[in-house]
DNA sequence: GGGAGCATGTAACGAGTTACATGATTGT
DNA sequence: ACAATCATGTAACTCGTTACATGCTCCC
């Protein structure tokens, strides 16, 4: 259900077609949710038919045409209510702490090799993590920016400051997971030497 | 796919029905991994089946009957490789993290009751992880002091030190999410006063 | 003319959730 | 006798993934 309000929360920013929308998600927006198109644009369809959002055929090239999507009043005010309903907390379900409680099962060097594979992971996410928040603070983000220009800058510092903060969060989590690898390292080595 | 490791973890430790794996899934594993009973008898039979696991019945009081399953040396092969194979990155996806980005939309009010139960989820999360690491080093969990027992000390060793790590790691997250909520309430008194 | 990227999906499947269903046993 | 808990599921549904499908446009 929460695709539906990640959806809406990109589209307040400003009006998009379901490309751009996926472009948004693949960019930037994947480091808070992650969608594929094939999940993307069945959802626009369904939120449209539920009266959610209203979108417009906008002429492209000489035959084609796209949708761009708008946020309807319902649309806002069903965001509205999901963001002041309570947050079913999420379930643990992590395959690599799964895989880490048993270790002892696999050979260290496949270990090492994951526990690589991980830090790789998680530094690139890091370093995207850490861009994006920069282009937050400067206010350069253009879906940001587009929705910025809408408001007065007592409201344009209260959206910048709580993106800031999930990025803070967000960048946070991605320390800690990378503190735990090197600890992973350290404790290969302890365990079966270098 | 974690999920019938998950099963098979568990199970090197002991064989169990499936009830008794359904409680360990919502006792200390729900940390590491959770799952409810409509999840788990489907994929035992489903097991079964592709030969991973064995089962006896085994006569329960005067007419009942349970079945308890084993873990064959084609389930321990196959959780070997899994074990090996590289770990495909989980996708980001927390409401709890849009949300924030979000706030803005939101009364402070109800942001706040929002980041109290957050708190106090992890708090309880927190205490729990400690408590069953605790049990972990001092070797009296349950699951794990049955397969220790059948461990030279040397092996036992690296048993119980790889789940301590899960479980430090575990906490750490724990932890981070609880600085973060911390400073979430910092922000909103810094945006919106007390 | 050809390749990169724009634009929009469908189909099949797997994983996970919620609600429901049923009966036996053990302890008070 | 009654409650708690042991024991094992099914059914319907939602959400997400993977693979495939199709055609246009813009620029070189």
């Amino acid at each position: 259900m929460s695709l539906r309000y990640a959806l809406i929360a990109l589209l307040t920013g400003r009006s998009m077609t379901g490309y751009d929308i996926s472009k948004s998600f693949s960019r930037s927006v994947a480091h808070v949710w992650h969608a594929p198109d094939s999940q993307i644009y069945p959802e626009l369809n369904r939120m449209e038919r539920d009266g959610l959002l209203t979108s417009v055929e906008v002429p492209w090239g000489k035959k084609g045409t796209k949708k761009e999507y708008h946020v309807t009043d319902a649309g806002l005010a069903d965001f509205r209510a999901w963001m002041e309903s309570p947050l079913v907390p999420q379930r643990q379900r992590d395959p690599a702490y799964l895989k880490a409680a048993y270790f002892d099962f696999a050979d260290p060097a496949a270990v090492r090799e994951q526990l690589r594979q991980q830090q790789a992971y998680w530094e690139e996410q890091l370093r995207m993590l850490e861009g994006t928040r920069a282009t937050l603070l400067d206010r350069s983000h253009p879906t940001l920016a587009a929705r910025l220009s809408t408001l007065n800058e007592r409201d344009a510092e209260l959206a910048v400051r709580y993106k800031v903060y999930a990025y803070d969060g967000l960048i946070a989590r991605a320390r800690t997971e990378l503190a735990w690898i090197a600890d992973g390292f350290a404790l290969l080595e302890e365990l079966h030497g270098r």
